[in-house]
DNA sequence: GTGTTATATAACTATCATGTTATATGCAAG
DNA sequence: CTTGCATATAACATGATAGTTATATAACAC
């Protein structure tokens, strides 16, 4: 049971899910569409878009002979905001160096 | 042989690696420091630091019986900036759709 | 109905990840 | 030089991942 920030990070540590994302970032494609490209089965591009899928990156096609997949339009959001996050905390924790050096200054030497 | 951005991304995947930048975040800390807050083994612990630290995400403290481990600043610019890149090319997208839509308007109907 | 196409699922295999415990290393203190 | 502390590494169990081939399903074409 993990986390949908751990399902989209994972997912994006895959070359090949990546490069399916690149793809559908232009526009929406097929599974046999996908395949193409990549040197991979069927059923192996397949289970790359669950995966995407399950962590909230793509949305399926509706139905029919070909069920396009496209990129769900907050995909990443949540990814780029732990991110944000971090840095967030990272800077702060330099402010608050800047601060203390600016009240120590000149006391030592 | 996978690349620094597998990398990164596969080591956000885990809650407790994510946990422990932004521990460190905050300020450097040593394995003991980082241990203590989860429940797991002091080995666990130091494969955690190993797999952030081939990711580029972290720095080594230098030898003494303790060697603190702090983030590094450029920290998962590489992360950010795929992401970022996706995002572009998938509001690129949508400007052509517009500037499709524009282009074809009124001549449908 | 039968056949064809697009996709999904099952069963299996190989590799990788994460945790454990036990042990080694490196440094500091006495 | 021995003891103790902080960390690293080895060896192992277990579960997840990513690929394969073979088969099932669903819709369309005839």
């Amino acid at each position: 049971m993990d986390s949908l920030l751990d399902r989209q990070f994972s997912a994006l540590a895959d070359p090949t899910r990546r490069a399916i994302l690149a793809r559908l970032a232009r526009g929406e494609a097929t599974v046999g569409e996908l395949q193409r490209p990549f040197g991979i089965s069927q059923p192996a591009i397949s289970r790359h878009l669950k995966v995407l899928e399950s962590a909230g990156l793509i949305e399926g096609g509706k139905a029919a002979q070909a069920r396009p997949r496209r990129l769900k339009a907050d995909a990443l959001d949540d990814a780029r905001q732990w991110i944000d996050g971090l840095r967030t905390l990272w800077s702060d924790s330099f402010d608050q160096l800047d601060a203390f050096l600016k009240a120590t200054e000149g006391k030592a030497e």
